[in-house]
RNA sequence: GGGCAGAUUCCCGAGUGGCCAAAGGGGACAGACUGUAAAUCUGCUGCAAAUUGCUUCGGUGGUUCGAAUCCACCUCUGCCCA
């Protein structure tokens, strides 16, 4: 099967210019493209992960991608979708998470003999001058036509600024610049960008008479509509400091059943027989799916060895015993009354719980527990000597746990 | 620049002098049921040395025994006019 098709087939394509010639270009390998990363925070997330899983398979074929990491675009914001202005970062801020994304980008995209190209339009665009932008791009936008695009609708209620009004401007600009500088001939990106691409091929259209292609992949969304790769306390990032292997791997084994063969689909590079076969399973078989899915996919971000301890924990953990490999939190001495320590004290100490108040409520409701025994006392205490014992396993709810280690 | 409306806890949103840590909904969290799923039901949702105390209703100051609520100024946002 041939990229496009596979592409197709594993429901990515959202939108394109010109399906013959994006078709005829990336099968051949003879696509320059490129995709934006904002550098917003100083790890990337899951939303990132099935682009950069796209450029690999883009790769793979003959073609080369261009990272372009946002270094510029980051100081004005994308409103796309977005309900309210994004706090503005400083340029500091933005140079560490620039640093930040290009290491992780590496793990993924061979940059080795030019087979790949990681730029920064901050380069380019942060010494512009203003009234010759305006001249020579600022005239072939049009307010009406911008005011109308989809991604503005939302703004267009509750208050857009200029400064980010501009955000589609600097984009296009961005495509402008790699097309005569790199051949780049393409650009990728989330569905929500759509408008802000279209700007680009426009202006390339405009400027240089040239034609220029784009093409826009399925958002990750869930069966509720809403983006995956978000958890109550953030996105999932693929940084291990910020989301560690063993969180990663049970984000995803905990997918609704709705939801499995989509992930597989979009996010695994499993190939589409064996992911067919997946399609009649169903009930508690798709439990198998979502193991693989998991595994994959921190096996794609972590490597092998982490997804394997992940997987192993996990069994463990659901399967009865003990995990070999888990979580660890550790209490201090400053964590002692008396050389003890209460057992509200101890799950804030290890962060599973976020206030005494918010313990107390989950040892009233009965999710404690300690070695496998439900703790119905909230008075009760331990000492550093209980704590330590191997078999100490701390559990609130049925999936956030630990052990605890003695610190400094 | 002029006029109008508004800012409440994670989010939406009620509250317009004490009965307010603040209705209701959503979300989150915990429990039951399950398959580490969904749906459903129950509980719960500011912090703590916890029948009490402390901090919170955009900011600062004021009136009052007492302020989310009244007054003044400021900041921000939306709408209308220019």
């Amino acid at each position: 099967m041939e990229l496009y098709d596979e592409l197709i087939a594993r429901g990515l394509i959202a939108q394109v210019t010109d399906e013959k010639e994006i078709k005829e270009m990336i099968n051949n390998g003879k696509a320059v493209f490129y995709i934006g990363f904002d550098p917003t925070a100083d790890s990337l997330h899951v939303g990132h992960f099935m682009a950069l899983c796209l450029m690999k398979r883009l790769q793979m074929a003959g073609n080369k991608p261009i990272a372009l990491i946002g270094g510029g675009t980051a100081m004005i914001g994308d409103p796309s979708g977005r309900s309210d202005m994004r706090q503005m970062m400083t340029t500091e801020t933005i140079q560490h998470n620039v640093d930040c994304f290009k290491k992780q980008m590496s793990r993924f995209i061979d940059f080795s003999d030019d087979k790949a190209l990681l730029v920064n339009n901050a380069d380019w665009l942060l010494d512009l001058n203003y009234v010759d932008v305006l001249r020579e791009v600022g005239t072939h936008f049009s307010v009406n036509r911008m005011l109308t695009a989809e991604c503005y609708k939302q703004r267009m209620e509750k208050g857009l600024s200029f400064l980010e009004f501009n955000y589609m401007i600097m984009q296009s600009y961005d495509f402008y610049v790699l097309y005569q500088k790199y051949g780049c001939n393409m650009e990728f990106g989330g569905d929500d960008q759509w408008s802000n691409m279209l700007g680009g091929t426009e202006l390339i259209r405009r400027k240089l008479g040239k034609d220029a292609y784009a093409m826009t992949i399925n958002l990750l969304l869930n069966s509720e509509g809403k983006k995956m790769g978000k958890t109550q306390s953030g996105a999932v990032w693929l940084d291990p400091e910020k989301t560690s292997p063993f969180e990663f791997y049970q984000y995803w084994r905990n997918v609704a059943d709705d939801d499995v063969l989509k992930c597989i689909k979009m996010l695994t590079f499993l190939p589409l027989e064996e992911i067919k076969e997946m399609e009649s399973w169903e009930g508690s078989q798709l439990n198998r799916a979502k193991e693989i899915l998991a595994f994959e996919l921190t096996n794609l971000v972590h490597g092998e060895e982490e997804a394997k301890k992940a997987e192993e924990s996990a069994k463990a953990l659901f399967g009865g015993g003990n995990a070999a490999d888990m979580p660890t939190a550790s209490i201090t001495k400053a964590d002692l009354r008396e050389g003890k320590i209460d057992i509200l004290g101890l799950l804030v100490s290890a962060s599973l719980c976020a206030s005494r108040g918010e313990a107390r409520r989950n040892v009233e409701q009965g999710g404690v527990t300690v070695k496998g025994e439900k703790i119905t006392d909230i008075h009760t205490v331990y000492t550093p000597e209980e704590i330590m014992a191997e078999d100490f396993i701390l559990k609130r709810g049925k999936k956030k746990f630990c052990k605890i280690v003695m610190g400094d």
